[in-house]
DNA sequence: CCTGATGCGTC
DNA sequence: GTCGGAC
DNA sequence: GTCCGACGACGCATCAGG
């Protein structure tokens, strides 16, 4: 056996370049150290972001049986990116810019939509900067996750920040206290306004890309690679990149990097509507960069490739057009059944979420479900809920419950089933066209005929019928009601099946229960746009034994001008305890400050739910109106009061 | 071993 | 899930 | 009108640290 000489191996491989470098040494060296970072940084010279990317890209490309270019780094240097991109696209204001970065963009001023179309167009077209059409979408829709849900605590970024800058966590949340902007916080402890050497493109895109799942210490060293090696600006837009929901160039959608996609790689628009309708914009780009018009040609409703379902509008409106279709409406999981045979009859099953995650694993009864389908090929549009077994006999569970029975196997006294509304596609025929009415027929005959099988998990059709007037709705939607049902479903006969998208013609009818609250307290908020609100939520108390107040929960802010009406009386009537206070959410701990009764609000919400411990909150919780100068608790609703609402919601 | 923090998913 | 705001 | 980010709830998996 030879030993392997490590000093020679590691002169032979940097010849090759920083990629080939990582390549020939991850096999015999560095997989089998554990601390592969250590060993890359001291023998090759790799910082952290790039060994944990590097790595991460030699797994996908092993999975996919593709090759990495010994160049799938070079690219355009992120700040050049950021100042000719993402600065002009972000809209910020000149002013802003100057303040932050000491200039104000290449174009001076803040440019209008179609300026920002033209900027975009052009990028697109431009094939000289090392970045493919799954880049450059990315960068425009200010997304490295490519649509994927990451996230990334306001915690954790301050952390990253304090290893970096050797400044107290605790310190700079006073910092953001006062500057009251994440990404100016780290723009303001940014030394340098340039990074040097430079970051490229794909070098800051790549570590991100793989970011996800990752967690705690491994993420951290990631971003602090990324960091301690940026200037002002590419940090901004990094931690734009990473705050979840906060997007850059926001207010460039779909259709305008649809237009420039079919502007600069010879595609025609009408068929990327078509395909925006059936995949999002990062698989569509991934189509056309790897299979172009022929990729997107092939590109079709059909069995077992996710789509997005019709979502109801908002409320159903005061005089809405009858004759409709009334359906109740399961409180449950949005699921679409998918059911394919290829020739020689084989089945295969797929159940996909609302947003199109494929929940087929968890749901083994999904299969049993779809084989009773008298049909080759079918998708269906449905809901996954269950019923509740309890003392006092079945009710309905809430997705709370169906959750906890799909996610903790069991454990759950709930019988599950799926009840399906719609068909969108049966036996090569796409039936997304169909006017709603039709549609329902197909269903009928298919699915109509199972209702009451023994299935796994049990198939039926939804309830419902046509109304054609007002009283003949109620009628249906207080029986409903009274089954335990959060309402109903108003469908008009003649639509179509909008994929992806919120369509009025489905409307919801639900219950609205409102109770007066005392505001207790008042959360900041975390957005970063413009003067907006102060407080982005506040803290509810309803009235307990002593009298004393007790929270039930958080509700979400009011609209700017309400909110700066609020926040003057709280400072009129020296409202503020002075006392601060921290709340978990699911973005962070969010700072706050606590207050005394003295404003009362009416909140409109839908229902009580009661989490594990016993608790109490209100679900879906809004502020209808607030009164300020209220002295007197007596006016308040009581503890005992929700805790009424809940019983009743239950037995009914 | 338990608990809290974090991320990600559903509504 | 809801809502408000920007476009 | 449409789109999308800022917000609400719970539950589970995972990891860090006492």
């Amino acid at each position: 056996m030879r030993v392997l000489d490590v000093e020679d191996l590691v002169r032979e491989a940097r010849s090759k370049g920083t990629v080939g470098a990582y390549q020939a040494l991850s096999q015999p060296l560095i997989g089998r150290r554990s601390n592969r970072y250590a060993f890359a940084r001291e023998h090759l010279g790799l910082p952290d972001h790039l060994t944990f990317a590097l790595e991460k890209e030699i797994e996908q490309s092993e999975e996919e049986a593709r090759e990495l270019g010994p160049d799938c780094l070079s690219s355009i240097p992120f700040h050049d990116l950021c100042y000719g991109l993402l600065l002009p696209l972000d809209g910020i204001s000149p002013r802003r810019s100057q303040r932050l970065f000491g200039m104000s963009g290449p174009y001076g001023e803040r440019l209008d939509s179609k300026e920002r179309r033209a900027l975009v167009a052009e990028f697109l077209g431009n094939d000289s900067l090392g970045l493919d059409l799954v880049d450059k979408v990315a960068l425009v829709r200010g997304d490295p996750f490519l649509g994927r849900n990451v996230g990334t605590s306001l915690n954790v970024l301050l952390d990253v920040l304090s290893q970096v800058v050797f400044r107290s966590p605790t310190a700079l949340r006073d910092d953001l206290g006062s500057i009251g902007d994440v990404q100016e916080v780290f723009v303001r402890h940014c030394s340098r306004h340039k990074s040097d050497p430079p970051l490229t493109t794909r070098e800051v895109l790549l570590p991100l890309r793989h970011l996800r799942g990752s967690w705690g210490a491994k993420k951290k060293r990631v971003l602090r690679s990324l960091v301690e090696r940026m200037g002002r600006l590419e940090v901004f837009f990094m931690i734009a990149f990473l705050r979840q929901g906060r997007r850059v160039s926001q207010t460039l959608g779909d259709e305008a990097l649809l237009d420039a996609i079919a502007a600069t790689h010879d595609v025609d628009r009408g068929r990327l509507d078509l395909a925006r309708s059936l995949v999002d914009v990062f698989e569509l780009a991934r189509i056309v960069r790897d299979e172009g018009k022929e990729g997107l040609a092939q590109l079709a409703l059909k069995p077992l490739s996710p789509v997005g379902p019709m979502l109801a509008g908002p409320e159903i409106p005061k005089a809405p057009n009858f004759p409709l279709f009334f359906e109740k409406k399961y409180d449950g999981i949005r699921l679409m059944v998918h059911k394919a045979s290829n020739e020689r009859g084989a089945i295969r099953v797929a159940a996909y979420t609302r947003r199109r995650h494929d929940w087929t694993g968890q749901l083994p009864g999904i299969n049993g479900l779809a084989w009773a389908l008298p049909c080759r090929e079918v998708i269906l549009d449905g809901e996954l809920h269950g019923t509740f077994f309890s003392e006092v006999g079945p009710r309905p569970a809430s997705v709370y419950d169906v959750m906890k029975h799909v996610r903790g196997e069991g454990g759950v006294p709930i019988k599950l089933r799926f009840t399906a509304f719609d068909v969108i596609y049966l036996d090569g025929q796409d039936l997304t066209e169909r006017p709603f009415h039709q549609r329902r027929d197909v269903l009928q005959r298919l699915v109509g005929p199972l209702s009451g099988l023994p299935l796994p998990i049990p198939l039926e059709l939804s309830d419902g019928e046509l109304v054609r007037a007002r009283p003949d709705m109620m009628r249906l939607y207080n029986l409903f009601r009274a089954q335990g049902y959060e309402g109903g479903i108003a469908k008009e006969p003649n639509a179509p099946y909008s994929l992806g998208r919120r369509s009025d013609q489905w409307t919801k009818l639900k219950p609205a229960i409102t109770l007066d609250l005392a505001v207790t307290g008042a959360l900041y908020t975390t957005s970063v746009q413009g003067p907006g609100a102060t407080f982005g939520s506040y803290l509810v108390s309803a009235l307990a034994e002593g009298p004393s107040l007790q929270e039930v929960g958080r509700v979400q802010g009011l609209g700017a001008q309400d909110s700066a009406r609020l926040l003057s009386s709280i400072l009129d009537e020296g409202l503020l305890t002075g006392r601060r206070l921290e709340r978990d959410t699911s973005s962070g701990r969010k700072a706050g400050v606590e207050l005394r009764p003295g404003i009362v609000a009416t909140v409109r919400f839908e229902g009580v739910v009661r989490d594990d411990t016993g608790k109490l909150s209100l679900r879906d919780p809004k502020i209808l109106r607030v009164r300020t100068g209220e002295k007197d608790l007596g006016e308040l609703d009581t503890v005992k009061e929700i805790e009424r609402l809940f019983q009743k919601q239950r037995f009914s």
